[in-house]
DNA sequence: ATGGAATATAACTGTAAAGGCATATTTAAT
DNA sequence: ATTAAATATGCCTTTACAGTTATATTCCAT
């Protein structure tokens, strides 16, 4: 069963495109920290730093490892991956079109008519 | 260690995370398009499209280039290597701890307590 | 088994943003 | 001058989501 590869989707990045999920995936990039922990150390209550982390983690942004009481959340590397290369994929296009100086003709066919 | 990306905000990334916005994005790979153009391909409302362009615009996404009636969008490519950069700088983060074990030690002294 | 700690979740509220409609503004053409 | 085309903007409604509170669940310790 080959998994699909996982593109980039706009919701994906609407899990990262938040104060509060941002924070807690800066702050992840230390490694990983329980719930309570990330709640601590960002000000949010617990239900609140539940409820971004099961966000990020329907996007795939982060993991759990269940340990005892705890949770300990980590961010996987994948998402930023992708990202990653979208963004690449950007930057080739551009610099493809500038190549070509498809600007210029685009724009003197426009001013054609 | 490993502070913030400069230039990486949470608004910028949130005004490419909306479906229409994306689709307006992706349009813009091959090129500047008016905003009328934008609306008939992606069968937005004239004035959807133009609030779309203002959002893109304000998070500096796209740059406009007014010729006469008309108003041409493209993208801009400072945004996208942003997030390029900050997206590596998430993966140089991980890497490197897993080369330190930085998870293995951190679990221990989870666990010391 | 009982109590407490850590976390998830459901119900609720407030607010911001998407989307639609009408209109203002700018420019070209006649 | 007048008309038409392209675009922006203001107003309005609806929806989505952040945030709070209360409660349920799970696990450990005694």
């Amino acid at each position: 069963m080959s998994g699909k590869i996982p593109g980039m989707n706009v919701s994906m990045l609407g899990s990262l495109a938040e104060p509060n999920r941002m924070a807690i995936v800066e702050l992840l990039r230390n490694g990983s920290l329980t719930v309570g922990e990330i709640a601590n150390r960002l000000e949010l209550s617990q239900p609140h730093a539940s409820k971004h982390l099961k966000v990020l983690s329907d996007n795939g942004i982060v993991e759990v490892k269940p340990e005892a009481n705890r949770r300990y959340y980590k961010l996987r590397s994948e998402p930023f991956r992708v990202i990653e290369y979208w963004a690449t994929s950007f930057q080739k296009d551009m610099e493809r079109r500038l190549d070509n100086l498809d600007d210029y003709v685009q724009e003197l066919q426009n001013k054609k008519q």
